[in-house]
DNA sequence: TTGTGTTTTACGACCTCC
DNA sequence: GGAGGTCGTAAAACACAA
């Protein structure tokens, strides 16, 4: 089946390798840090559920079952904020845990606490208060944030003014290909205020040279600058905001064209793919669709990334490298990547700062996340859910009060 | 600046499962 | 038949040495 999509990425590009992974095989670290908790993907290699079908339809079966869900939102919980560093690693500190962000909008419910969305945004791009959960906890500068967002409304109004003008003057979008289940993901967002507008922000570079980078013409765009990422005093419109949604594409039928072959993902949708991957190798359906919503990228971009992915890992697997060492350096990578996409946030390795059923139920988790694992310690996530809960939906709304205010 | 090697998207072929 | 899996590969993007 030859499938068709059109990808309305900002198309920005990477030089610094600001995503740890990008640049871990030139340092000799490849990013392959769920090695240790995972058995190879390969379905050869399981017996209890041997192919891939099995496998998704495990993972598929584990994402519906409202404790794995639960269980695995609350492992991830677990990423510290610093309010959380001086706690001991007690039960308590759920109190002072504050949930990842990025899985609070994967899983809202984690904090009940947390306004869904609206208290969400970039704490470096300090915008889009009126946003959608984009990943990045609100931490300061409330002023700052009201005025992006401010100026992004009215952004946000010119751009559709112009994505409707481009619609209305028949111009040509990108080549696309799209399946019938993908037609759904990108398209032009809606808002400036998406993930994708805060992943501008966030991303690294651009590259002028590329024949898919649509900032050439575009006088506020940020400009090409590799080693910067833009600040978000800069950040304009884009090329690709104005481009016509899927319907428009002349030339549905065409696949690789030589002026845009591929894309490059920005950093902050290769963090959130690699934060995915973290939690399952496996991507779920609702996840898939998700994901693909809050990155823009559509749901066949999802999936052959955790396709590709699953590749990566599995060439590295066959090189050899101490899964141990790598586990903890790529870790610490990613959370060097978040850093910078999130300059105000601390975070720590989960693992050495979570108390210790926080720490089973994110191991719990990661053996989860491998799908043909999954039955075999559904028992234990939902015990450790069971107790999390108790605490996590008591304590949250204070947890994000103290995070806050130590920010 | 250029050449080269590596990584990243994206696809087709083929497979299994339902 | 459709979905998604792996595998192999194309080509753009990227890193880096010379």
């Amino acid at each position: 089946m030859v499938s068709h999509y059109y990808n309305s990425l900002p198309y920005s590009q990477k030089h610094n390798a600001n995503l740890a992974y990008a640049t871990a095989a030139a340092a000799g670290q490849p990013w392959n840090w769920t090695t240790n908790y995972h058995t190879p993907p390969n379905h050869q290699f399981l017996g209890e559920v041997d192919s891939p079908h099995a496998a998704h339809h495990a993972a598929h079966q584990m994402y519906y079952n409202p404790h794995m869900f639960h269980s695995a939102a609350a492992a991830a919980s677990e990423w510290h904020s610093p309010a959380s560093n001086s706690t001991t690693a007690t039960g308590e500190n759920f109190a002072q845990n504050v949930a990842h962000p990025l899985m609070q909008q994967h899983h809202p419910h984690i904090n009940s606490g947390l306004p869904s969305g609206g208290s969400s945004s970039s704490a470096s791009s300090g915008s889009s208060s009126s946003a959608p959960a984009v990943g990045v906890t609100q931490l300061n500068e409330p002023n700052e944030a009201a005025v992006h967002a401010q100026q992004q409304q009215q952004q946000q109004q010119q751009q559709q003014q112009q994505q409707h003008q481009h619609i209305a003057e028949g111009l040509p979008s990108p080549p696309i290909t799209v399946s019938g289940s993908e037609i759904s993901s990108p398209g032009a967002p809606t808002s400036a205020s998406s993930p994708h507008h805060l992943a501008h922000h966030l991303s690294s570079s651009n590259n002028n040279n590329s024949p898919s980078t649509h900032n050439n013409n575009n006088n506020n765009s940020i400009t090409a600058n590799n080693n910067h990422r833009a600040s978000p005093a800069k950040t304009q419109y884009y090329e690709w905001m104005k481009k016509p949604s899927y319907p428009s594409q002349p030339q549905p039928g065409k696949t690789r064209t030589k002026d845009k072959y591929r894309v490059v993902y920005t950093d902050f949708q290769r963090l959130e793919l690699e934060k995915e991957y973290c939690t399952s190798r496996y991507i779920t359906i609702r996840r898939k669709s998700e994901l693909a919503q809050s990155l823009s990228l559509s749901e066949r971009q999802v999936k052959i990334w955790f396709q590709n992915r699953r590749a990566k890992e599995r060439k590295q697997n066959k090189k050899g490298s101490d899964p141990a060492v790598m586990q903890h350096t790529e870790y610490s990578q990613l959370l060097d990547a978040k850093a910078k996409l999130e300059p105000g946030l601390h975070l720590q390795h989960p693992l050495h700062s979570m108390n210790p059923m926080a720490a089973m139920n994110i191991s719990a988790m990661r053996l989860h996340s491998h799908p043909h694992l999954a039955a075999h310690t559904h028992s234990l996530a939902v015990a450790a859910h069971s107790h999390q809960l108790q605490h996590s939906s008591q304590m949250s709304a204070a947890a994000v009060g103290v995070s806050t205010l130590s920010m």
